[in-house]
DNA sequence: TCAATATAGTTTCCTAGTCAATTAACGAGG
DNA sequence: CCTCGTTAATTGACTAGGAAACTATATTGA
């Protein structure tokens, strides 16, 4: 006979559908942010640098929960771009800030005009009740998880 | 005046959340795994084929939702570690099948065990009905959208 | 029967992260 | 005032996946 200890199915586990949904509707955002050659890390970067920009590379490594050297080769890539602009700090001769130029700038509400219904395409199957609780019971473990990088993926 | 034309805020979108609580949960499992030496892609590779191998590797790229070119490397991975193994087909010579070895099977109800208290360690903060209603809404949505292949990350 | 097409798996090239080593500049204590 | 430890950012070596080209084998149909 064969060793089959017991093991319990992994659709029994709420991560497992997590991550299921997550990934779908990440994949989906991901296929729309193509359409404009944007890819969803560089979406979180000009995002967190809306209206908030200039910052050093390494508060956006803490905020997205990407390290220092990830952050340098995204900074690489939006530039190449013309999304972003990297400036050295007057005060600290080690540091930099980045900052949305024009055209990065004037794209982000167009992306979050795309995340909007991204959003909307995946959960408004729910009735709005639901939906309600579904986010509250998600930003509840995120509290109590101590969850606070954006996430990118 | 700056042209900054209303953004919406990115934590209205339930995805947000979603990403950020599946991340977190997916990394916590990731670290228990290491323990092993045992990646997350590796661990659904182990689990799929449990009590069902030997299985071709077209079959587990469907599965687990991955393109057969990294099913041919993770199970190089998982063959230089003795988890499994590799079989030439007997009826079809473009063909092959993976199995568990004994020493990867005997594995599987461990790492399912760790499986079992990541879950439980995030999710067992929710009061029974509300993690039910969390499990509910999540599947739901997840049936909704067709999805099918079990999500490595 | 054999040429055309389809399929199984591998490989190559590319993207995008991590960690650790490195470089440059800051700042505090003797 | 200058050395030692710290901090900011970059770089190199590595891991892991995708897309598409490639190899070998199977199947189909003229």
């Amino acid at each position: 006979m064969s060793s089959t200890r017991p093991v319990s199915d992994i659709t029994a586990h709420i991560g497992f559908w997590l991550r299921m949904v997550s990934n779908h509707v990440s994949h989906a955002f991901a296929a729309r942010l193509a359409d404009r050659e944007v890819t969803v890390a560089e979406w979180c970067l000009m995002r967190v640098l809306y209206g908030r920009d200039p910052l050093p590379p390494s508060r956006l490594a803490e905020e997205m929960g990407l390290s220092r050297g990830a952050i340098t080769r995204l900074a690489d890539r939006l530039i190449a771009k013309s999304m972003i602009l990297r400036e050295a700090s007057t005060v600290d001769r080690r540091a930099q800030t980045l900052a949305l130029t024009d055209r990065g700038r004037a794209l982000v509400p167009d992306l979050a005009a795309l995340a909007d219904r991204n959003d909307a395409e995946f959960f408004e199957c729910l009735p709005p009740r639901e939906r309600e609780t579904l986010k509250r019971l998600l930003k509840s473990l995120a509290q109590r998880g101590h969850m606070t990088a954006i996430p990118i993926e």
